[in-house]
DNA sequence: CGCCGAAAGTGGCATATGCCACTAAGTTGG
DNA sequence: CCAACTTAGTGGCATATGCCACTTTCGGCG
């Protein structure tokens, strides 16, 4: 096996993942720039876009992210007009949310500029291997990972 | 499964990151939770260990984050004492970082708890494929993306 | 030596995210 | 029908991160 088995740190794939998602969210974000838009924003705004008003934990469940911290996210987009939220007709317990016009304009603008760095980040990955990487980290976020903490079992 | 995804444009590789990260970052945030820290302060410790007594600004580059986000993400880990910092003999501008004792043992601590971690994560993809992904994730990191930005001259 | 621009941090402000406790609203079993 | 449970969100609190505007030091340079 030839390496070593004392914990490198530098093979924590959480902390690779987070690193890289800093560098690479930047890049994503000074593209965004222009629109004023962050690049988690924009995601979310996506996001919405290609659900049918979906409901707020629907987008959470999508995007692999804490209801409440949808909710804080969301506040900002709907405090600048982006987005709206309206409570479902059978089920008043749930919130649905949709884009503005206002907002759906936005997102034209900003997938423009999103589309730029898209390509100039394939460009130096490779289409390919970029697809690949998509396909990996959707694996992991995909993953059922369960700590063998032995009292969880209920 | 379940998946909001329609094919297209949702085939961001920042947002597909991010959303691994936010999975990936629970599932080790929980296996350390019994050590009272986050996966990002375990990274950021483990970060000075290996170190010697780095300046921030060090610390900044190999975790490509953002100097003035490093310092606000060292306040929580001063005021529990598991790090205090120093400032460098010769130039009075750089402040350097190393652990306490406490930290030391509670890095310690956090090791044990993620190495369960790690080892689950990497039962769960191989850890060849573990580490092809993190070689991949590096790379990614370490581009030197740039945006065509059309004008300006600096 | 003294002014100037670069380098390293700090603080303030804003968003991103999570967890927990709590409320409101469906669901279900008796 | 009502109590008990479950589901969907909210609000508060805390950390994670970034950008920008300073402030303090350093390193030149004339």
């Amino acid at each position: 096996m030839t390496e070593a088995h004392k914990p490198g740190f530098s093979d924590c794939n959480n902390a690779t993942l987070r690193r890289a998602a800093r560098s690479l969210g930047r890049f994503y974000d000074d593209a965004l720039a222009p629109s004023g838009l962050k690049s988690t924003q924009f995601g979310l705004l996506f996001q919405i876009h290609i659900s049918d008003e979906p409901a707020m934990g629907t987008i959470a469940e999508a995007l692999i992210m804490d209801l409440s911290a949808l909710g804080h996210t969301l506040k900002p987009l709907i405090r600048d007009g982006y987005v709206q939220t309206f409570p479902d007709k059978d089920d008043r317990r749930v919130k649905r949310v949709r884009l503005t016009p206002r907002g759906q304009a936005k997102l034209d603008e900003a997938l423009k500029l999103w589309s730029v760095a898209q390509r100039q980040f394939e460009k130096k990955v490779g289409a390919e291997q970029a697809a690949k990487l998509r396909a990996a980290l959707d694996a992991v976020a995909d993953l059922d990972l369960e700590m063998p903490t032995v009292a969880h079992s209920l």
